[in-house]
DNA sequence: TAGGCGAGTATGAATGGCGG
DNA sequence: CCGCCATTCATACTCGCCTA
């Protein structure tokens, strides 16, 4: 069953993708591009678990949402007829000891124990809809995704799903007994319209147009060592091939992650795409793309 | 004499026509 | 499709004039 609200990466992930081809993070950026990827990867991977559960439910993915002044995020949830589950998916690996604040580990790289930001997505949720006027018991788990997960002396009756317990867990939650109708259909979509798109302010790594790596990387490879032959962009690593209007065009949307307050003009797009050597190319790349405001000089796409 | 105002000039980017 | 070139056009800049 395809995702009542599907994911996709978060802005922040997907500038940092671009940010880690263009430019040279620092260590502490690079771990926290790292980690942002592997858990995306993560909450990926148990979708396709969710994708595959049989019995009526709604699958909401990766809802940011508000209540009383306090924002919270839920990575995975699913709408029942009775209840709504809410799962925070964590794709740690390696071996740790459960502690009530940390999960330790003997090279010193302690991780927060997930509980109690688990609890506070939970206690929002409920209250957010019991303000909705809903009477749905809302259940919250973390799901260990990672099969290299071990987390030892964990105590019992946790709401924790071990890598271990996760096809057996994912059993009991398929043959929960759920009949929707309407009314969850109006939930799902109110709570979808509660979304906010604009997760609250995360510090990005610094960069600026002057520093960063100009040019068209290749589509499936990222190297930026390609040519351009006739109508098509050929990479000289990996021999991947992608039509140079849609090569430019997935450059300008790179162009608009980094800089969204900036204008897109054919000269600026010339120099940020670099192996593309013709202005009229490109500005008519832009002019089928976009739409052109202003005039002259004053020209720019949106 | 300093500051405000506006006409005239310079600028720089897109456009359209043309030949290849 | 491509590059070249003349043209166009909105705004920025300049500078002189008028007023307090």
């Amino acid at each position: 069953m395809p995702p009542y609200k599907a994911r996709s990466e978060s802005l922040i992930l997907k500038v940092l993708r671009i940010l880690n081809k263009r430019m040279k993070l620092t260590e502490d950026d690079q771990r926290y591009y790292q980690n942002q990827e592997k858990g995306f990867q993560g909450e990926v991977q148990f979708d396709v678990l969710t994708e595959k559960l049989q019995c009526s439910c709604h699958i909401l993915n990766d809802l940011q949402l508000e209540h009383n002044k306090s924002s919270f995020q839920l990575d995975s949830s699913l709408l029942f007829q009775e209840t709504y589950s809410l799962f925070d998916v964590k794709n740690f690996e390696g071996e740790y000891v459960y502690g009530d604040e940390y999960f330790k580990t003997p090279s010193g790289r302690d991780i927060q124990n997930p509980l109690d930001q688990l609890k506070r997505s939970k206690l929002l949720l409920s209250n957010l809809l019991q303000s909705l006027g809903s009477k749905l018991t809302v259940e919250a788990y973390v799901i260990f995704i990672n099969p290299q997960f071990t987390l030892y002396q964990t105590p019992p009756d946790l709401p924790f799903i071990l890598p271990t317990k996760l096809d057996s867990f994912m059993k009991k939650i398929d043959q929960k007994p759920s009949l929707l109708n309407k009314s969850h259909v109006n939930l799902a979509d109110k709570l979808i319209s509660l979304h906010q798109t604009v997760p609250p302010k995360i510090q990005l790594p610094n960069y600026s147009y002057e520093t960063l790596k100009k040019g068209v990387t290749c589509c499936n490879c990222d190297s930026f060592s390609v040519t351009i032959v006739g109508k098509k962009l050929i990479c000289g690593k990996c021999g991947g091939e992608e039509l140079v209007t849609v090569a430019v065009m997935r450059n300008v949307e790179e162009f608009k992650l980094l800089f969204p307050e900036r204008k897109i003009t054919t000269n600026v797009i010339h120099e940020w795409c670099g192996v593309v050597d013709s202005r009229k190319r490109i500005s008519r790349v832009l002019g089928k793309n976009l739409k052109i405001t202003g005039l002259g000089q004053w020209a720019f796409y949106k």
